[in-house]
DNA sequence: CGGGTAAGCGGACACCTGTCCGCAAAGACG
DNA sequence: CGTCTTTGCGGACAGGTGTCCGCTTACCCG
């Protein structure tokens, strides 16, 4: 764990710069043309962001940090199911305006899958999850993975069928995940 | 809609067996690979079977017949919930076996999508849908497409994972599926 | 059976993602 | 300030998917 050279650190900042610029025009950019304008070889970029998904991950840092926090004010200020669903909206809305926002939601949760820890999301659904547990409103066998699995196809619809069905099928997912009452 | 020509289809059979042959010894098979044992071109299995999905769908055509069969059975001598929760075993047993038979299945839907239909398996899924609406056990705002979209994540799950949890987020969406009770 | 035509062939090619490795230069240390 | 180590650079390359287009050949028709 030393600390990192300053050159490192300075081309990281470019490169997320130049993802950053390159996603606003077009949001599936190639990752040659972000290297090329952040002015660097492919291997840097690479070897900062070993795959598309952490880089992305990395850009959006900020929007899924504002779904974190969401969570945390939700949790103050609603019953566990409604600030779950809630909470969905949110989520709802993210993908639509950005529909690069869940494959970087999915993407952060798996790279610290592997860690070990749920990551940041994780730790946000876990929360909104065990308030209900608790509560007695969630049923208790469901876990954060459950739920980041279930509302990833939300990054595979397309805009039609996105503004059709979304919210519709994470009402669903939010019913399943309720206690079962029979 | 002229009939095709007679080295076309037989191409496209060719096509078939090779892959079927190549698929059996290593499931992720380079397309290339395939063409070559089949002893085409590139741009004959590309055109025959425009993406890798779709020749799956192909291939696995049995498998996706089977389940579309086992629903019609299933909603003769079970409840339509349970029937439901059978077929999703099945599902699951497929999946687990043969991962691909899940991108089969939705590549298929996928395809028959754009046709304005929602081929065989929609077909199945929107029995099992209807038998329990009707009952008024499975919530009445539910389609075909909903349960399909729901289910594709099996695909994406690794052994382990899908071993810990594939029956389990069924078991979620199943309850999703539910008439709500409140 | 011979000629015309369009369906179909097949492989070269474009394009992307991700890897590898020889080289440069940053920073520690005397 | 010089030297050594070791981190990091960058672009060539491998490997894969899907496209394109000039040539072939099956099939219709006279």
């Amino acid at each position: 764990m030393t600390p990192p050279r300053a050159d490192a650190s300075a081309n990281r900042d470019r490169i997320l710069a130049a993802a950053r610029a390159e996603i606003a025009i077009n949001a599936e950019a190639k990752l040659n043309a972000i290297a090329q304008r952040a002015g660097v070889g492919q291997g840097t970029l690479y070897r900062h962001f070993p795959t598309r998904a952490h880089l992305l991950a990395e850009v959006y840092r900020t929007d899924v940090d504002e779904l974190v926090e969401a969570a945390t004010t939700l949790l103050a200020t609603h019953e566990p199911v409604t600030a779950l669903a809630r909470w969905f909206d949110r989520v709802a809305d993210y993908a639509q305006v950005k529909r690069d926002v869940m494959a970087a939601v999915e993407s952060a949760t798996w790279a610290d899958l592997s860690a070990h820890s749920h990551g940041p999301i994780g730790d946000a659904v876990t929360r909104l999850l065990q308030a209900g547990q608790f509560a007695g409103t969630i049923r208790p066998d469901a876990d954060a993975r459950d739920v980041i699995i279930l509302i990833t196809y939300l990054s595979r619809l397309d805009a039609e069928e996105f503004a059709d069905r979304a919210r519709h099928l994470l009402a669903i997912v939010l019913d399943g995940l309720r206690t079962p009452h029979r």
